[in-house]
DNA sequence: AGGATCGTTGACAGCGCTACCAGCAACGAC
DNA sequence: GTCGTTGCTGGTAGCGCTGTCAACGATCCT
């Protein structure tokens, strides 16, 4: 009769353990903790599997076990550079460990957040990565009551479920109005769109920034709920323009409506740095190669989610990293459109070297 | 004792079925093919399940049904904004359907996505989405015996393995020079960057367009293998440039080429379109906002992921499409960048007009 | 020498669900 | 009245793997 097969002809564990001239669970064994074997069934086995093709089954793993190795990923858009600089972080980070990732699409809704958590923990999910920290009160609940470890990712606050890494918009935003206030500018506008919990949180550093300096107003605040563009950018820069005179600078809740303000300028003829002087949020790559180049907040985006796995998959194998929030701050990337002095060629030559960057296999863009 | 439950507190299926009154084959059914159920039955099942908050294992069912309800999907890239269209197309066409999506990122290697394909197949998914149609034999051979729809998306070809659905990048590229030629441009350069397959056949395109008008030149080409961006499209060009004079348009492998080769004529203060014509490819949202608007080949992409999804839905319930390759086609929008007779303010404002788009929900940008 | 400890191995009993087949009532065709 | 036929329901027997516990020889300690 030889070897009993499935059906579908599939390689069980018994198969291989037969092969091997070990038990079955010895053969699980093997690929759950090979230490655990002498070094003798060890290779037995190593080599029966290969010779059969074994490929565990996911499914029965985890039925018996009790437990998946799924890692539930939450974010709420697909479309954002932003989350996908981020998403490529946890892709990464993950190739070659045993988990798989589970993503879903919240579309900005917490709502459907808390629709998709209940069903990822319903399947108890090895570990979760969840964008924000403003989550519905049931939602706050479930991950409470989760056992498993849960990173929240893309800011920080106070009061984190378990771990949270990411950095502070509101702090952000004040470093790039104070970086405007130091080029001597005064009236500056906001542009912003979309209006997620971390544009506001920026929205609500530039107004600190402008109240504090005693320049407040209310008019020079133009947002919107629409989804960010370059187009929308210019659309609303428009506004601005059209409402309020005299504005010296802007600072735009992303690198998008940056690149449109930009070419509202240029359709206007108003010149940048020398009329108008613009601040992004990002530094997205095209941030750098523009003309002029566009001063920006860079983040740190594929290390959030790189660090946010690792931190992960730590936790779960029970090494819980001493401090739970990380911060990965920030930085305010001056460039030529809000440099007041416009600097000579140096800079821009400096700015320009690295032509060819981003050329890591692993970094993939 | 009331009700068994297990460990973790968890509700099973047999206790859903204990309070409804029926075995829990019925209730198993319930969730599979209500219809096969009376009416009072189903009523009292689906009000016991709501009770208790019965949510299935999906390990256990994977596991007694030998099949799961997994959608393999492999790309390419996750960085960049071609796949994130697709993708988007594709999460939104499955979401609210039992199945989930299974994405690995197969970073433009071949054999990579064979390891992968391997890895997918042994879970025996419901379906699979991958990209392209140059895959390793061993990799064809494993697609062609397995025993699920397969979907191959973003170009089309001969022989499919089971579905296809995409355009010919070929004839977009012949398209665009056909454009440039009608413009009255004659030495058009080829700027590319990362030359995956797809690339490589607008190359083809473009270069089979210039040898047919006589006026192919290998000069007039440059390509590198690094991954793109908007800064290599200025690097690229200014290559060009300083190798060959007289140059009088350029057609670019994708749009970040693009933007990056206007950023460097602004910066040489070449006139576009007047010295240089620009036309890209995939026609992102900027292309329509730039200072000129940026001629590009719009393609399909969130519709490609949707209807490819749309096209694995079908198949996996029974019902094939009667045609397996869907070419999706391609379009030349031209815009300031290649036009040189400009336009006066007419076109420009038709351009203009949309400046709040993808408001829809289900758009998700 | 006797007992304790360690490293290694195996037997058993499910994990929660569904495929398969059998059963049963109600109905109609012959 | 017998024989399907259809519609619905339930029993049995696993799916392939792992948790738990026990057993074993080898080594170590007192």
């Amino acid at each position: 009769m030889g070897r009993k097969r499935t059906k579908s002809g599939k390689i069980r564990l018994a198969e291989v353990a037969e092969l091997a001239g070990v038990s079955p669970i010895t053969a699980s064994r093997f690929f759950r903790n090979p230490e655990a074997l002498s070094v003798a069934k060890r290779t037995r086995v190593e080599s029966a599997a290969q010779e059969l093709g074994y490929v565990p089954n996911l499914a029965a793993r985890a039925l018996a076990s009790q437990r998946t190795e799924v890692i539930g990923v939450l974010i709420p858009s697909l479309t954002n550079n932003v989350f996908s600089d981020v998403l490529r972080g946890i892709y990464d980070a993950f190739e070659g460990s045993p988990y798989s990732i589970q993503l879903s699409n919240t579309r900005y809704s917490i709502l459907q957040e808390e629709k998709l958590l209940r069903l990822f923990l319903a399947q108890k999910p090895a570990g979760l990565i969840v964008t924000g920290i403003d989550q519905t009160t049931e939602s706050r609940a479930m991950l409470e009551a989760a056992d498993c470890p849960i990173v929240q990712i893309m800011e920080i606050g106070p009061n984190p479920v378990d771990m949270m890494i990411g950095f502070s918009h509101y702090d952000a935003a004040r470093a790039a109005i104070a970086h405007l206030f130091a080029q001597g500018h005064r009236k500056v506008g906001f542009v912003g769109a979309r209006m997620d919990p971390r544009v506001q949180r920026r929205l609500d550093g530039y107004v600190a920034a402008m109240k504090d300096a005693g320049l407040f107003d209310q008019r020079l605040i133009v947002t919107t709920a629409t989804p960010t563009s370059v187009t929308l950018g210019g659309a609303l820069f428009a506004d601005l323009l059209a409402r309020e005179s005299g504005i010296d600078s802007v600072f735009c809740a992303n690198d998008d409506l940056a690149l449109g303000v930009l070419f509202e300028c240029r359709r206007r003829e108003i010149a940048v740095p020398e009329q108008i002087a613009i601040v992004g949020f990002n530094d997205l790559e095209f941030m750098a190669s523009s003309v002029p180049t566009l001063t920006s907040v860079r983040t740190n985006r594929y290390e959030m989610g790189s660090a946010a796995a690792a931190m992960l998959i730590e936790a779960i194998e029970g090494k819980r990293p001493q401090e739970p929030v990380l911060d990965l701050g920030f930085t305010v990337i001056e460039r030529q459109s809000s440099q007041t002095q416009r600097p000579a060629a140096g800079p821009r030559a400096a700015e320009w070297a690295p032509v060819i960057q981003n050329d890591s296999v692993t970094n993939d863009p």
